[in-house]
DNA sequence: ATTTCATTTCGTCATATAGCGAAATTAAAA
DNA sequence: TTTTAATTTCGCTATATGACGAAATGAAAT
């Protein structure tokens, strides 16, 4: 029961509802997460790792960058059952479609120095 | 994204997914609830208004009592969907399985002169 | 009408959680 | 090997949540 709790645990928060939905559309790193939540980097790390420890998401250094990506072939039933649902009761959501169309456009590339220059 | 937000908090929590699997078995009045969860009444009221609240369950007087049921047919989706999926999950579960138990003996009748007794 | 009793609501406390900024980490680049 | 840059971890604050006991509510029984 407790795994299950700590699911449902992980998907009671707007942000990690955000991260989840945006991997759907394709694997992102840190800074691309952070420049469409608009929070912090720290706060968009202790997100991942929540989703991560849970079995939800997976990552992978990929140079300077950690990639992280949806776990589509988890052993937990219910993480693969949720990954398909979420996306079937929120693809509507005007937030989401917001975000999806920012995670079309985000370059790392660019992203992280972009700051630097405000 | 609110409302599946206040859905995933809502099964956040052992005693409300206890509830939800007592309500599977049939339906259950407050203080029968207390008896196999052993919290106070209020807190099991509390749950319940929760569950209620967000559209998994159904209250009705009775009586003395208020009985709570599953609403099982839910116009959102979701509500559905888990309370389907929840013993799928659970029903293995050796908490859930000493709860179903306790349903089958619980009986209002006795339960509320008890607690004096002691 | 008054009492009884199941339930709800209120006030409070302890713990959990999301957020931030700063410091620590780690790996690529210089 | 030193520097740079992305990410993680740490310490902190504010808010949310679950628990309790006591008081309030409301309906049935006397």
């Amino acid at each position: 029961m407790n795994d299950i709790i700590k699911i449902f645990k992980a998907l009671s928060d707007k942000n990690r509802i955000r991260i989840l939905l945006m991997l759907t559309r394709k694997p992102l790193c840190v800074c691309e997460i952070q420049d469409i939540l608009k929070v912090t980097v720290s706060t968009v790390s202790k997100h991942l790792s929540i989703l991560r420890d849970v079995g939800f998401i997976l990552d992978e250094k990929d140079g300077k960058w950690v990639n992280y990506r949806l776990n589509t072939s988890s052993k937990d039933i219910a993480i693969n059952q949720f990954i398909l649902l979420l996306p079937i009761y929120l693809n509507d959501d005007e937030l989401i479609k917001a975000d999806n169309e920012r995670v079309n456009s985000v370059s790392r590339e660019n992203l992280c120095n972009i700051e630097i220059n405000l």
